[in-house]
DNA sequence: TTCCGGAATGTAATGGTTTACATTTTTAGC
DNA sequence: GCTAAAAATGTAAACCATTACATTCCGGAA
């Protein structure tokens, strides 16, 4: 069944199905109703190969994410699927690193006409080779200043807010549980929370910046939380750049038999979907992630219109999740 | 850049690049390494879409996930993403519910050659009427008896073993948080669960069976979890068919004073990350989820090459992992 | 030397759609 | 009813690779 045979049956030539099918020049209202009609009783469904390889268009996306076996990435990408499902869309995902050679990989095999990358370190300024080729999309994480357009929070500002808030609760010995990565959200989180406490006259200690894991393990976040809490003057707050090392970190406390809030605040960063499964409840930065994914795929989609001139993307709105981890400090 | 390009800069038909890039159909040496460096050097890559139109093969499969917002999932697509990439796979993603529209859908968009379902009714059996269309293989959950490949545990046996465990430690009220859907997973759990007690000629009780969203949703758990625990003859220990089930039964105990192991015994299923961030660390059914992922690519990739006939499958290995939420009972 | 068979290579049809351009039909103005 | 312009429709080239079939080449047997 192809676009011959719907023709034959409807008296015209291949151009008018055609026309009708994609909606565009000019047919009249009988000869369009009559092929709808044939086309529905039929049952044809044009050949996607042959459509990709005349307009060369795939309708398709490719979304590279490292390590989505990570809870944080499950909303983003939830809502990356249904954005590209009511654009048009069909989403591959590579669930890989991000170095050259995987993106290499991806723009040779011109399987997708985009690609939203959730992953990036700050200083992979060869991306800017393969942003000529085809537009892609940076979300959450991204490499700065080469003119790609990025979705994301202002990590800065949200780290700033998490660590004031310790602040204004009267905590002065806030430490930092850090990644040893060179994710831009990293590096912002890190000034953020460094900013606010010069701001608020705090002198920075070396020893209450901590780094856990590349990939924010739990179990790193555990012993780097250990490492802090054993020192001689203990934090009594803690801010932590993902939740699971929030979560370590409170664990690492109950082991010492430290209570947290009580004896140690902790702010957490993300809000996923276990941080309210224990006691305390979180405390913690809510990122919109299923907006985040559905503002890539948007964003793509304009991108592809425009390209290479890449659309202005607003920041995300983040926001402090007031739960239970944190509290007033008890001055001693 | 086409074939043509190649085939002239090589001094060759386009004929004999195509066998060279194929390695089918017979080449001289000498030929192809000429035609290979002019490849190397012009970084030809073929035309995917000129090739898929072709060759009426995509190499590319669909995943059909639902709420893969669910951590038990991206093992799997852990392990569908890699063995896709060895096998030469692009795997589309969709996120989306089960159903009959869908998967038409999904069948009439001729992007994929074949359909993996990570989600399956008992009572589906329409889905057979797709069967004959192109290779589908149904993974952890599955509509029976429809001649489909599947990858799975045997969810009756690890039901029944572990439930045959909190026997063994003592217990005899044993009750069972279950979900109000038709996952053939559920069913089957179920029926272990029964039969293991049954075996032991500890009798049924229908109060000790609740069942929470059909989402296995945290909430829905714990509510259900307090309905078991406020019961007269409060059970003494619970399986619950998920491990989120799981821990908001132990949130619920907590919440009501009871302390997990000692005065309720805790089972999950499926062991997935956060089992071991807080105390107590979850006992529960492992399920080896990225083989599963790997094995149901892999399923489809000797599946495509038998059509129609489906390739058997073997279950996958389960394993009941002690940790501490389960311990003898103490008798009262 | 001639002939045969197999290996190497080439030619051209094929896959199914979109679309530039050409042609026909309709509409509107007079 | 005639003409010009606009609308509708048709024709055929283009997209780019694969492959059936045809052709050429070469070595070895007779």
């Amino acid at each position: 069944m192809t676009i011959i045979d719907v023709a034959k049956a409807a008296g015209v030539s291949v151009a008018t199905v055609s026309r009708v099918i994609n909606k565009n020049g000019a047919v009249s209202l009988r000869t369009a109703q009559r092929v709808e009609r044939v086309i529905r009783e039929t049952g044809y469904v044009p050949n996607q190969a042959a459509r990709n390889l005349r307009k060369h268009e795939n309708m398709t996306v490719t979304i590279l994410a490292p390590n989505f076996t990570n809870p944080y990435y499950s909303h983003i990408l939830a809502g990356i699927g249904d954005a590209g499902q009511e654009l048009g869309y069909s989403v591959f995902i590579r669930n890989i690193q991000f170095g050259r050679p995987e993106i290499e990989d991806i723009m040779r095999n011109q399987r997708a006409d985009g690609l939203v990358l959730l992953a990036g370190e700050h200083n992979a300024e060869w991306l800017a080779e393969y942003a000529a080729e085809a537009p892609i999309v940076q979300c959450c994480e991204y490499v700065e200043g080469i003119g790609l357009p990025q979705v994301s929070i202002d990590n800065y500002r949200a780290a700033y807010e998490a660590t004031e808030y310790l602040l204004n609760l009267g905590h002065r010995r806030i430490a930092s549980i850090l990644a040893d990565n060179g994710h831009i959200s990293t590096g912002l989180r890190q000034r953020g929370y460094q900013d606010a406490l010069r701001d608020a006259g705090v002198p920075l200690r070396p020893q209450y910046t901590v780094k856990a894991s590349p990939d924010y393990s739990y179990n790193s976040g555990y012993i780097m939380a250990n490492k802090l809490l054993s020192l001689p003057e203990r934090p009594t707050a803690i801010f932590a750049i993902s939740d699971i090392l929030a979560l370590s970190a409170i664990a690492a406390a109950a082991d010492r038999g430290l209570s947290v809030p009580a004896d140690l605040s902790v702010i957490g960063f993300d809000d996923v979907d276990y941080t309210t499964m224990f006691h305390p409840h979180l405390t913690t930065v809510a990122q919109p992630c299923y907006e985040i994914g559905r503002l890539s795929i948007i964003a793509l989609h304009e991108f592809k219109k425009t390209f290479p001139s890449p659309p202005a993307v607003p920041f995300m709105p983040h926001r402090l999740i007031l739960r239970e981890s944190a509290m007033p400090c008890v001055a001693r």
